[in-house]
DNA sequence: ACAACATTTGTAACCGGTTACAAAAAGTGC
DNA sequence: GCACTTTTTGTAACCGGTTACAAATGTTGT
């Protein structure tokens, strides 16, 4: 491999004029400029960026800890974000952190080891999250109320008061909650959602109508025998996402039930397989990949010393009424 | 920050003995070991890695290419990848190249100016591919029949073969397929395999019964319609993968046939959602987290010099009937 | 006490770029 | 042609670790 003095060696000039041949090619002649340019063709040089990356203190990487990458979510703001940054030439680490806090430390360590110029945190923040550190710039992206460090995020309680609110404006009363575990943000924050248009309704809140999951498919299977094994049955089905919606609809569906007629169900995240679920599902769509844009513009500004930038963005969902909700049996 | 030479000036040694300390302690006596450990502690240094890798050579990272993140059965494979990386004390670095070669290629310069070790591929090879240059380490994951460089694969046209064997043996004779794009080599090598069961029971290949998709969930749902036109329709149908099923699915149904009574059909991937499709979806299991953790360990040899390995490892796939298939009526 | 050897430490070059500063070359006006 | 400005180029230090080699110190046996 050869390197900036095999170059000028080549040419026959320093390896000064050379690198301000590639990065400030104006300051250079521009007959010494095509003499670099051949030789660099003839000799192959590539420079190496471990080097410029070592002199100038930037990696030119930023760092995603996302909790589960097999994960469709998660997934479609990585390509957010990957989308900027892209355009600003940086490089993306992935870090499947398996909701494993030594291992989302290990990446952190990345930035404090300046492999990394910057951190964005896909999981919602709670009180054992790793960051923020103060010496590494961090962003949360899909994070929740109060996030301590600059954030990108839905209003949460809101979108989830949108959808009980659908539920009870279609007549149902007695409404049931799949939920994920209880310590999670989201699951807070949806929660409250869940409870303000309630209690705006004048429903009382009921604990037995509330079944925990985990977010993913099985548990809303899981769940949702929790409900048929209820003698006084809800009506309707919220699903604080749309992975156990699903699972849910085939545990209802195996008992004979029908959705929406005998059950209605409501989702929140609007995958692309929850158009193709049978029915498909009412839910709520979060901008996934705008999440992921933002939330690495913002990471960017951070990482520039932009400082005077607002630190909290909160980005509109929009609810999306299917068919999987109707009006309960009268 | 501060720096070895800080650490060494605290101590009162040199930085070589204070580099040995964290990569050769056994070469430093207990006594500097300790003095040094409280130094580092008080200095709160951290060993700039960028530095580190520019002086190793190494970026202790590998790329991965991927068409597309925000694909279920691509993220599993990453999971495997990281799963080995996380291991071996390497990075991910994730290039989702979108299907452009442009972008491709800029991810693999990230190897060719040493930010990145080796590549991990998970596009198919064809003629296109940019892959391999013989100064990158590559592997292909998931790959096909015939890549000229070290690959991990399933037997794809075997698994086909499978399939439309078993939809043979139910007793159906008229096989529709959606395939992928018809230059996708994936849907070369199935298309093979569903010709070669077709042609073992002495059945005609008939060009009509092919709809071509591009593997999402729309196109099988496009390609259901081809079949629905049909006066004298297939019996049962083949989906070169899970998610064109699904689509597929949702647009006979939508036509009022249900599955698997009036038509039965079968997937490729074994998708989670395809167990909570309505009926469960009859497919084909890639061993996705393996094809990654094999493409990585493979890779890790390579950049490792080991060149005697096996440069060629085809995993075994497992053919899962559940209940979307069923004998033609009568 | 001394030779012979093992252990621990220090010196300084090195990796491959970048860039401040100085010097040389080219251009401009009178 | 000369003084002055502008453009182009070169010299060499620097980034922060690692490591070959040499030197210093410690250990052991007689």
């Amino acid at each position: 491999m050869s390197t900036i003095r095999d170059v000028a060696k080549e040419v026959g000039c320093s390896t000064a004029t050379v690198s301000r041949a590639l990065s400030n090619p104006e300051k250079v002649s521009k007959a010494s400029l095509k003499r670099i340019h051949a030789a660099i063709e003839k000799l192959q040089y590539r420079p190496n960026m471990l080097s410029q990356q070592f002199r100038n203190k930037q990696a030119n990487t930023i760092v995603i800890l996302v909790p589960d990458i097999a994960n469709l979510f998660f997934s479609t703001v990585i390509s957010g974000i990957e989308n900027v940054a892209q355009s600003k030439g940086f490089n993306v680490l992935l870090g499947d952190t398996r909701d494993s806090s030594e291992r989302e430390k290990s990446f952190i360590n990345l930035v404090e080891t300046k492999q990394a110029d910057g951190v964005i945190q896909l999981r919602p923040y709670s009180k054992n999250s790793m960051l923020p550190k103060k010496f590494v710039t961090a962003v949360n992206a899909c994070g929740c109320e109060d996030t301590p460090y600059p954030a990108v995020r839905i209003d949460n309680a809101d979108a989830a008061r949108q959808v009980t609110e659908h539920l009870i404006s279609l007549g149902h009363k007695k409404i049931g909650l799949i939920s994920g575990l209880t310590d999670n943000p989201h699951t807070i924050d949806r929660l409250k959602g869940y409870k303000q248009a309630l209690a705006q309704a004048g429903i009382e809140f009921d604990p037995a109508l509330v079944a925990e999951g985990d977010f993913t498919l099985w548990s809303g299977l899981n769940a949702s025998e929790h409900f048929i094994r209820m003698t006084d049955r809800p009506t309707a089905i919220f699903s604080m996402n749309d992975e156990m919606a699903i699972g849910a609809m085939k545990g209802l569906k195996a008992k004979g039930l029908k959705i929406p007629e005998d059950i209605s169900i409501a989702g929140f995240d609007d995958l692309e397989f929850s158009k193709y679920s049978d029915p498909p599902l009412t839910t709520v769509a979060q901008p996934a990949e705008k999440l992921g844009e933002k939330s690495a513009e913002l990471l960017f500004q951070l990482i520039d010393g932009e400082t005077s930038s607002q630190n909290e963005y909160v980005l509109p969902v929009e609810f999306i009424i299917r068919q999987s909700t109707a009006p309960p049996r009268s």
